[in-house]
DNA sequence: CAATCAACGTTGGACCAGCCAACAATATAC
DNA sequence: GTATATTGTTGGCTGGTCCAACGTTGATTG
């Protein structure tokens, strides 16, 4: 038995769900090999480009542009901020309220997960031609706007 | 204030391992919520798949043909054997092993959850039109063999 | 044959991502 | 002024993936 035999069933390889689960996975891996090295981790990315492009906002309202729970925000905020990444300070103006800045350092390293972003990306797409990219990724988009409308 | 401000980061919404994410998340559910009317999990489905496709097998080719950890297995396989849809009975030929085999209440189950996947991948893949689901299935079909042979 | 190495099942644990329930404090609406 | 909603926070659960270790058993090889 020399044969490798790690085919998987027919059923799972055709199937849409199973193939995006496929390569999902292992763009996870990668992402998260990268950001690991870079010392952070796929929510700490979001928050800080989510501050980076909308400026200081509340956890709440961050939760909302990141597509993370309030719950999950306050834990990546305080290693975030156990870093000086980012910084959390009341607001005078809603006592219930913290506003979140970014940091010097916080925006350095956001340029620096940039960085590694783009790397994977090039990695994921490897085998595609830059016509298929576009191709792919507007099909990806038109089902993400597809179902992000019905929810 | 009454607009909507879920807008994700602009770097975020373009870049492709996003893209692939955010569907594979909502796959994930759809999947999910589906198994689990049905009791089972994803886990449950991949190795009743491989046991239907390729026959009674050890525990580990079934992991090996469904990409999950040996481990893994060991615990998937409990909890389908307590529903009796496996049975597992030792290797007379390799007293290491264990041979895996589908009941026929397993393969039953199994053709229920085929049902449940396939409804679920008309919802993912509605707003595409047939061609369209071709071309991404395609494209994912390439990406995921190229990162295979590179695993 | 004996010794080494590889494969197997199993246990236990780690990690990340996502989600939900509850709570006290505060703000808003009626 | 009383009810309702929002915010930050704690705690916990589930799924999926992965890794390290161990004892048992088979295969290899000297």
């Amino acid at each position: 038995m020399t044969t490798a035999e790690a085919r998987t069933p027919a059923r799972l390889r055709h199937a849409p769900s199973w193939l995006i689960n496929l390569v999902s996975a292992h763009s996870h891996r990668l992402v998260g090999a990268g950001f690991a090295a870079a010392g952070a981790r796929g929510y700490h990315y979001r928050l800080l480009a989510a501050l980076d492009e909308y400026g200081p906002s509340s956890q709440a309202t961050l939760g909302r542009h990141t597509g993370i729970d309030r719950s999950d925000v306050v834990a990546a905020l305080n290693e975030l901020a156990a870093k000086e990444l980012i910084d959390r300070s009341p607001d005078p103006s809603d006592r219930r309220r913290n506003i979140i800045t970014l940091t010097a350092d916080g925006s350095r390293h956001l340029q620096e997960l940039d960085e590694v972003l783009a790397r994977i990306q090039d990695d994921l797409l490897a085998p595609l031609t830059p016509p298929e990219r576009e191709q792919l990724t507007g099909l990806l988009t038109r089902l993400a706007d597809h179902h992000a409308k019905s929810r």
